[in-house]
This record gives C-alpha cells, structure tokens and sequence, in this order.
DNA sequence: TACATAGACTAACAACTGTTAGTTTAACTT
DNA sequence: AAGTTAAACTAACAGTTGTTAGTCTATGTA
C-alpha cells in the first residue's frame, strides 16, 4: 500500500466534494480549502478541473468494464453471472463511494472523453441485457420485460454508493446476501 | 386545461434545463435563451432561481406525500399498498420527469426549504418502511432485512423518470405490470 | 383618445469563476 | 555548502454569474 500522491489526495478530496454538491457547484477554491491550500496551488499537481472528474469517472468505468469483460468470459448459469455483478457493484462502491457519486450524477460534464463513457456505459449495459436474454432462452430466469429487469437491476445497483456508507464494513455481507435475494428471487424462475 | 402562465412555462423549462446540465450549470441566460428572451426579462415572472427549483421540487414533493398519505389510510394488505407506490410513482414520473431530475439531483441546493424538503423525504421513507414492516409481520413478505427492501425498491421507482420518457404511452401499462412483477415477487412469499 | 399594464429591452453592478505568471520557502541531493 | 526541486504563496487576468434599475412598446381598458 504506496503513500497517496498529492494528485491522488486532490482526486480523493475532489470526489467527496462532487459527491456533496455537484461538479459544478465545486470550485476550485473550495477545492484547496478542504485541502488547506490556495487554490493556485492546486496546479502544481493537476492540470485542470476537467481532468479532475475525467481521472475520477474515467477510472470507475474502466473498472466496470474490466469486471464485466472477466464475468462474461466466465463458464456458469445467467443468475450465477448476475450474481458476480451484483458482488462487482459492491465491491466498488465500497472501495469508492464519493468517485461513484460524480460518475453518477456529473457524467455529462465530461468534455474530452464524454463520448468514450457513453461507450463503455452502453457496452456495460448490452451485457447485462444479453445475460438476461440468455437466462431467459435457457428458462433460468421468468420472461419479463428485459429491458425493465436491466434497468430495475442497474439503477438499485448504481445507487448503492448512496447506501453503503450507512452501514458498518461488518454487514456488507449481510448486505450482498440480501441484495441478491431481493434482486435475484424476483426475477429466478 | 387553463393555459399556462409565463411563470409556469419558465419553471417549466428550467426543470427541462436542469435535467440535462443541473441547476448550478444552468445559467438564467441559458434559460432565458431558451425562451427565446433576455435574462432580466425572467424577473418580470419569477424572484429568483431559487425560487424556481423551490417550486418544482417542492410541489413534487408534496404530490409524494398527498399520495402516499391515501395510500396509508387504505385498507388493503401490504403488497397491494406496496403496488399502489408503484402506480404513484409511475403516475409522476410520467406526468413530471424534468421535474423528478430535479428533486433527484439537485435537492441540495435549495436553500430555505432544504430542511422542509428533508422531512418529507424522511417521512415518505419512513411509510414504505412501516408497509414492509407490517407485511413481514403478517407472514405477506418474505423476512428480508426491510431496510435493504426499501433501499432497492426506492431507488428503482425514483430513477424511472429516466427511464420512462423512452418508452410510448401505449406501453406505460406494461411498464407497471413488469415492474410490479419484478418488485413484487421478490419479496413476495 | 387617454391611460394602465404586461412584458420585453439595454446597461450595469459586484461577486465569483478557472487559470496563469512569477515568487518564495523549505526539504532533499550532491 | 551549494544546488535542485517540490510545493506552497501573492497577484492578477478575462470571462461569467445572478440580479437590479430604469426604459420602451404593444396591447387591452376606461
């Protein structure tokens, strides 16, 4: 475990700030004082607001996609993969509950690289239908609606950031067990 | 159906505007541009944009809490309360989705209501937990941790006003049947 | 016709925005 | 001891922000 760089604590605080108020709402100046500096200072270690929400969404995307790329190309039943998806969404919003709340809720700021998180968003999501799809064709899941289970599924579970910090390390667990029943159950055949 | 004032045609917009960017992005010279006038010929109608986001994401509020205050004073089971939450939410998010996005996402930014506006969200939290709660008791609901219950099925029903706004009026009726499906048998036992 | 009103306009404000330039300071390296 | 560097600082910039004041114009009413 390396020491976090300035960089990354500028990252770390930037996320908790976005979280609280918005991208938008932030500025730069707000920005150093909750890290104690002059917001000048900031430069000496990032390049811009921009690149800030960019390094923060970016970087949680790509750790979507990178679970999702190893779930697909595992050899088990759709409800065991939407298992493992379930377990991959609370797996980050543990391990980064602030970076996931400017990915949901600031995603349209992005300039540069808008159109590649709108990709890699889109792909997520075709995997998750295709799943479905193909829980439904081999009769392990009820033949509802697809896309109102990739939807009812997927926004539970990008909104668990705004939960998980409620609860103790201990009941994660619990949490997952839960989850799973209540998402899974509905939908099992 | 009385004609709209100018008043409600700019909260109208901005609600619109907000969707799309937030309200701190949301310049009052973009809102005036996108009714085709100047900036300060908006004071003409309305205080402040304060103001505005007070008023949309208030009056929804409020629409929560007069529906769900029928509901509680039903005398139905459980789950048929649990699925007149469903419609109530489904009846909103059709009539109002721009406003919706608002409440979702910038209630933090309303200044003198912020309390008010908390209270009713706690409170609405609190009836749906309570209507849980006493299906579990009466064996209608399976014994799942009840706060995890309220947290999927909320987050689901609070997120279909992005959802909603891409399907066709005709299907809104299949929208709730598969939604009520997918929510419902869950939890049911 | 005279008048009142609704609703647009221009001009301006003080505060705030992200960012740059140039400088200082304290800590490591040689 | 001398030199380098990381990382803070002050000062300033050009543009944008919400909002106010005062004015003009068309429409409806007496």
């Amino acid at each position: 475990m390396k020491k976090e760089t300035r960089k990354q604590e500028i990252t770390r605080v930037a996320a908790k700030l976005f979280k609280e108020k918005g991208y938008t709402a932030v500025t730069m100046r707000d920005l150093a004082a909750e890290m104690g500096i002059k917001a000048a200072s900031l430069y000496n270690h990032i390049d811009s607001k921009q690149t800030i929400l960019q390094n923060i969404i970016i970087t949680i995307a790509e750790d979507f996609t990178n679970g999702m790329q190893a779930i697909t190309s595992l050899e088990c039943s759709s409800l065991q993969k939407l298992e493992k998806i379930i377990a991959l969404h609370i797996k980050i919003a543990t391990t980064n509950a602030n970076g996931l709340a400017a990915l949901n809720s600031d995603w349209m700021h992005l300039k540069h690289k808008l159109d590649y998180y709108l990709k890699l968003r889109q792909d997520y999501e075709n995997n998750v239908k295709h799943i479905i799809q193909n829980g439904i064709a081999k009769h392990e899941i009820k033949n509802i609606d697809p896309d109102v289970m990739v939807f009812s599924m997927l926004t539970t579970l990008r909104s668990l950031y705004l939960w998980i910090p409620k609860k103790e390390i201990a009941s994660i667990e619990d949490l997952k067990a839960s989850l799973t029943k209540i998402l899974l159950t509905g939908i099992n055949k």
